[in-house]
DNA sequence: AATGAATGAGGCTTCATTCAT
DNA sequence: TATGAATGAAGCCTCATTCAT
């Protein structure tokens, strides 16, 4: 009866590592000590400390990119429905993904090697869903954006993003309980009063998107 | 003709290094060579790297931190025009210390060193001083908050600290603009027809504070 | 159907690889692969790396040694014919065993392990065969050495040994004619008028035999 | 008053290191220890090991190469004075570099990096000289090969190269009278009577160049 | 015969830090 | 202030070898 492989075993030790120590900081000594092995004993199961790091973060990040095509691709119901599952979909991947979502963003705009192109490439595919989820609002009047659509979808997804530094899951009821507050608080803002109020768009909007040389 | 101390150009250097690479790696080669000198020269500056990192990041932060507390204490203006001016201020030290307010959110939570319960500290006063103000707008009727307080700050700041991956400054007068758009996305939501819409407040928002214990 | 054992295969994927890459640099992870089997499967056919080379080298070498010792045993033909073959041989190793003999040769002299010395020793024997060829020319008139037999032998043995730098088989016929070449190449040298030259002998060879502690 | 730098010192101690265990052999260990330091330190002299090895070989391949330049522009000598020189001057580089010579020896037509392109171009350009001029003295008549010309360079070349197994330097006077005796032996070969014998030209000698893909 | 996993030793390299000059 | 050299600790990775299955 074979063993089974302890691959998974050894992606979850290093994802907890990582979002532990941080990815430079966390060292193949502590996450080979976390199956009780070598630390040369993990290069059976990988090349190298980044395809760990990708092993980590690969699957968690692929499912949720093709998550939010769906969600984009689904044209049967409005744009405020939509982005509130856009936002039950991100607080479930912190709630079940906790390491790799915690780990990924750690990365974000870091890669520094052609391996993890991946990671920035992702990072624009999500930012890009978002941001025509925004403008098809706004197209069909459904939204009404205070800024250029790709600001408010960096907006949106800081927020989400963001919820690294101070989620913790609850339970499926809980979570999507916390998901739609922040879809109201997206969609209706603070103001008391349905947001009709003078300061709200008291600046002449001069729409603007950011440079293209952003930093990180 | 004794050059002053190069202290001031120390403590950039070590910024724009920081920045670039991260804290974790950047290396005091790199930060020295910036100045023409070596590595172990560094040393006739400060004590460590540590030391360096807390030069760089000091400044800005205890000044963004005495004009949040200004403007909390001030009580002459609205809760809306005041958060308009926290948005205004985090847009400016984005602005004027780029490094700085980077490197800053880049180690938020990962205090490992003594020395550092500071920049935790730092942390929970920004976000305790806007979700006071943000409290207090809900006690006055100002604003209505779909979430608790604390969440609806959090999610406020996770929207202005993102800003480390997208930003770059164009000047006062555009940077004051783009901040006050991000405000009426905050107050006003993105909405159209006044916020009043079936889905904003759909969902009975039982009020939730995170747990003690947030990762990060 | 059993299959027969891989052994040959083995050996001869292990030349390859120590040709390749050299015997410190190969790996069994290379050798093995050449199978499409695992390195540790390796150790079914051999009990170590080592014995590996070994393997590679032995066949050729002793066959080498045996050829070379028949033509000294056979007085039926005279030196320069019996040296002419000598090189026809050398070259044919060259040739049939190419991986074999610059591993070796790669090796020689630099036996580490007590299970090498079989290396040195087959230098020795090489060489003093040679030697002895040359020792025997001289004796009786055929050959005329302008040094010490010895290191005659040595610049002999050199050019044919430093032909794994350079020579690419390409038919027994063309092989053999260039070694017939490389021959003449030895009994004539290179000067025009038939080797009647001031130059040739003008320094007075005092004899000279190498060191014992001859390094490498 | 300033120590001297060690950096001498550590090529001599990589130098004898190299040539007795082999480069891929030797260790940074083993180096530093002879100066009484740690590994880590060689890394203020150098940035990788293999520019140790560069700064062990470079200096006396460079200055071989330029020595057998010079002797191949001064036409002021015959082809076979010459080619003593040639052969006075190679011995000299194995009796006051012995290292860097065997070295360079062990690695040719090893370069696996970029750095090392070097030490195949020089390998070339000393065959090319030594061509040269032999195909210098087939043109005027002084030499009359009995090979192509660059395989009685390689000849040539191989049979100095091969010292580096058995040389042993012995001071100037005797050294160059070693190298006048190997001269002896490539003008004039090895046959009694002035090279005229039936043997010695016996095989038609095809030319044959070598093949371009030549091995190592 | 082969696998998959593990070991253990060691190698190269990095880097914050120290210190005599 | 700055240098140059050294330390020491640690990190990633390689690889021959072992062994249960």
């Amino acid at each position: 009866m074979p063993r089974p492989s302890r691959f998974p075993e050894l992606v979850e030790a290093a994802g907890a590592e990582f979002r532990e120590h941080g990815y430079d900081n966390a060292t193949l000594e502590g996450i080979s000590a976390r199956l009780g092995i070598l630390k040369g004993s993990v290069y059976n199961y990988v090349a190298s400390k980044e395809e760990l790091l990708l092993a980590v973060v690969e699957g968690p990040a692929e499912a949720l990119l093709a998550q939010v095509d769906a969600l984009l691709a689904d044209s049967s119901s409005g744009v405020a429905v939509r982005l509130r599952e856009l936002v039950r979909i991100q607080v479930r991947v912190f709630a079940d993904h906790y390491p790799a979502a915690f780990v990924y963003l750690q990365r974000v705009g870091r890669a520094r090697t052609p391996a993890f192109a991946r990671f920035d490439e992702m990072d624009r595919h999500y930012l890009a869903a978002v941001e025509s989820l925004l403008a098809e609002g706004a197209r069909t009047g459904e939204l009404s954006l205070p800024t250029d659509p790709r600001i408010a979808a960096r907006a949106v997804i800081g927020m989400l993003d963001w919820m690294q530094h101070w989620f913790t899951p609850r339970g499926a009821a809980e979570d999507a309980a916390l998901a739609d507050e922040l879809t109201a608080l997206i969609l209706g803002g603070l103001l008391a009063g349905g947001g009709v109020h003078g300061l709200t768009r008291s600046v002449p909007a001069a729409p603007r998107s950011p440079g293209a040389g952003a930093p990180g």
